[in-house]
DNA sequence: ACTATTGGTCAATAATATTGACTATCAATA
DNA sequence: TATTGATAGTCAATATTATTGACCAATAGT
């Protein structure tokens, strides 16, 4: 018989904060060393969502993304546009809606923080292997599918 | 061959961010309903520590739980105490230290969300089976433990 | 054309976190 | 035991971040 694992009585949702942490403090290392030191706090989960090939996305995303009302998320991006790392972009099919890109050094500060990101990626691929990493995922998104049931409000 | 699921390419942390998301919502959703509509934040990460036959923790733990300073730990902690959550009460061992505790409504509040904690817990179970289920917190339990190594700051 | 909806802003305020300076207790040792 | 250093926490001030409320422009559906 198995001793119980040293998490066995930590609920989810505190297993959930650490492990996102554990990300979050690994890639905010590797943007301050690289000099990106003026990113607020949830603007990684904005660089991040960004990252790959993305051309750009409303405002109304990142509410959607950050769980904030419109305002907060505007006014995330206004910091991150005085700061250099995105631009607002009129979009050509709806003039109401601005798109949000990344400027050079945006792209360059998203480089550094998906680099991070795989870091511990790997580290946990390593650790664990893939199918349990699949496992995982797979539970995450379990999760998120919840949403829509009428258990959790949207 | 079997299509990518809709979460192929949704890094980890974005996975991480709206999976703790589905707990926060159901959670605070049952709090309010069962009148508790005062909690700030991060009180529902305090309550659940606290939730089970914990007798009292000291402020440096919360500190560590939240990955916040001393500071702001206090004043959640003065927050929640002075809504008649919590009590401070002296440990006799260490008399510098401070231990956080239930009061009764905290209990209460406690207990509330944890049943909807376990609803969402229940959820997840019934969709993916147990095994999966311990796969994913053995992942995240993975991630957390990574905090150790040097790639992570502390 | 009229109305409702969607996407977003501006301004004011509330809530939350941080930095800096400080007190009290404890632990180790000279 | 006096002294030094580390630990646990507070107080005060400020900075940062999010919310509420009021509004405007463009689109969608009659």
């Amino acid at each position: 018989m198995q001793p119980p694992p040293w998490y066995a009585d930590i609920a989810t949702p505190a297993l959930l904060r650490h492990a996102r942490t554990t990300y979050g403090k690994a890639m905010r290392k590797a943007l301050d060393d690289a000099g990106f030191d003026d990113i607020p706090a949830n603007g990684l989960d904005v660089l991040g969502g960004l990252a790959h090939g993305v051309r750009g996305v409303p405002i109304g995303q990142l509410v959607h993304e950050l769980s904030v009302t419109k305002q907060a998320a505007g006014q995330l991006v206004d910091t991150l546009v005085a700061r250099g790392y995105l631009e607002r972009t009129p979009d050509g099919k709806d003039r109401r809606q601005l798109l949000v890109t990344l400027t050079e050094r945006g792209l360059a500060a998203a480089e550094v923080q998906a680099a991070a990101r795989e870091t511990i990626d790997d580290f946990l691929l390593d650790r664990l292997g893939a199918q349990k990493v699949e496992a995982m995922r797979e539970g995450l998104a379990a999760l998120i599918e919840a949403r829509t049931k009428d258990f959790v409000p949207h």
